[in-house]
DNA sequence: ATACTTTATTCATAAAATCGAATAGGGTTG
DNA sequence: CAACCCTATTCGATTTTATGAATAAAGTAT
């Protein structure tokens, strides 16, 4: 973890909340090559209007999309492309859990059930194993 | 989005839902190299034992670790670890918004708040502006 | 077997998210 | 102004999530 403040952390988490519902993921994309109206994403998503403009709404607060007026309608953006990215892994992993689950032993999960690396010696923790080696702290 | 099908699109949800939580990344983090004992998270993070339980609990059942009983004790693992360069992603981006709502003009955001892309031809679409530009169609 | 250790689960409660329905706000048109 | 269109917000009901407390489960040691 390149940055261990807890703002940060927080706003990590901000984000991947946002990012957790189909509704808003599927927003997202929509977005993606250069925004839509909010009658737009109602048609394509099937959802009244209301509901879209609810999750535009913690999109917007997530600062993961921008609003621009144009006249009586309203044009969504996307703010920051990385988060699409984002959403693009998130998708290929779960795809390969998908199939991972549906076949048993099919394509390449490109990184199959991790081979348990070695054991990390511990910091400072008070764990039986870890009271044997006392060296770098990582409390909070 | 390089893949529709719903039942991807919900999966990929339920990781970002499993994300969405600050003990949770921090839990994965530690586990990233080389896993650990359900004591040291417990040490580490600072938190009730039950509580860690019951967020390795919901990293279980979104399939983002693995667990591993050794006696007494149980060892926890990261099934996935392109799971962990999403958290690298998430907190990358995370980091460059909040340096942008604390200093106005500061550092490379790598990507600033999007130019606002020529806007998309959209496809079947209700909407006045979509209405002249019968294409292709993106329903479902 | 008894006591102890480590981890998991259950329960109750509080907080947050979701969603339809209704409504408000603002711009446009006639 | 009145009617209409697009979007945002509020409200209430329901569901989901989060958490501490208590307890269960299972291995270990005495």
């Amino acid at each position: 973890m390149p940055n261990k403040n807890p703002l940060i952390i927080e706003n990590a988490t901000r984000i991947a909340r946002a990012l957790s519902h189909p509704v808003r993921l599927q927003i997202l994309d929509e977005l993606r090559e250069g925004g839509a109206y909010v009658m737009h994403l109602t048609t394509v998503l099937g959802r009244p209007q209301a509901n879209i403009s609810q999750h535009l709404m913690v999109l917007r607060e997530a600062g993961l999309v921008r609003d621009e007026r144009e006249g009586m309608t309203v044009i969504y953006y996307v703010r920051d492309h990385r988060v699409c990215d984002i959403i693009d892994q998130l998708l290929k992993v779960a795809r390969d859990h998908s199939q991972r689950s549906m076949i048993a032993g099919a394509s390449q999960p490109a990184e199959e059930d991790e081979p348990a690396r070695k054991r990390r010696r511990h910091g400072q923790c008070r764990c039986p194993r870890c009271r044997r080696h006392p060296q770098a702290i990582r409390p909070s």
